[in-house]
DNA sequence: ACCTGAACACCGTTCAAGT
DNA sequence: ACCTGAACACCGTTCAAGT
């Protein structure tokens, strides 16, 4: 996982080879196949372990959240705090996302994420419009956050100045709208 | 471009070789090559095609709205009826867009949907509140209601079943928020 | 001017042989 | 049991030869 980290950050996702991975760990290509079936399911392994890794971090950042106010203040904060290490590498495999297995389990994580938001607005969903349900106001909130987390940190920086308040704003004024 | 279009629906994008397009093109591979310099410009070149139809629906649809809740109404409808012919070969194309090239045309297709949403909202400015910037508050919208539209269709159809309400309390709620 | 397709370079994957 | 790397199959791309 680290050597292909490193050769992935180095050279992109088409210039990573297995070859390449593989010299870069210090096996031959040979035992690289011994642990993975395929390329795609090599670069899926790193994807789900940063998953896990994100979604460890909602799970904990909205556990003891007292008000609504506080759980979605949170939620922004760690959404925008998504880059875990290389930005870099964090594009490249976001790229890959789509198009890896059946999304598999980088969509486990993604289900986990709607969870745990799915739990701070359960708490308090004497505070949301009788219309909202909270299961899928949590999915609504995740997509959108993540798009624009991710849109203005590649292709986009004009919108991380900013981006907090207007983040905290699209989900306030969602959830407890007239 | 139809022979591409068809090529990706039948065997998804690892298995749209370019031998294969040239074939189903009625040409050789060697004139492929003459028109296009390599398979991502191939590629490029349909998504370009797809996005600016797509600007344009969202120009059309914007052009002549009375009121801004007429003019979000006009925009989540847009939105969420952009699947102009095979769903499949729109996922599969927006799965390649950030792969492809610098974004180059594509982005330029989605600046004009912003820029359509952003006139829509200058148009109606007295009823933002004050710090919600059109010209921002455009590109998060836009960004937004691409990733739910996306989403529902590919992986979570279970969101789709009322999501154009969702979808207008989303972006009604950020811009007339207290 | 434009087309053709055999040939080339390269990459993912396998498997017979080694330890 | 596990490792090795030459060999294979396949795909993107080129270019000498044809029209």
């Amino acid at each position: 996982m680290d050597a292909l980290a490193q050769v992935l950050t180095e050279h992109g996702y088409e210039g990573t080879t297995t070859a390449r991975v593989a010299e870069r760990a210090g096996v031959s290509i040979g035992s690289l196949y011994q642990y993975f079936p395929n390329k795609e399911a090599l670069v899926a392994a790193l994807i789900e372990q940063q998953a896990a890794k994100l979604a460890a971090d909602f799970d904990q950042a909205l556990a003891g959240c007292a008000s609504l106010e506080d759980g979605l203040r949170a939620l922004v904060r760690t959404a925008m705090g998504a880059r875990p290490m290389d930005p870099a590498l964090h594009r490249i495999l976001n790229e890959q996302v789509p198009r890896v297995g059946r999304v598999a389990e980088a969509m486990a994580a993604s289900r986990c994420i709607e969870q745990a938001i799915a739990r701070l607005l359960q708490a308090h969903r004497h505070r949301l419009p009788a219309e909202r349900d909270p299961v899928r106001a949590a999915l609504v909130l995740e997509t959108a956050l993540e798009a624009l987390v991710h849109k203005s940190v590649n292709g986009r920086p004009e919108l991380l100045a900013g981006l907090e308040e207007e983040l905290y704003a699209l989900a306030a004024g969602y959830l407890m709208a007239p």
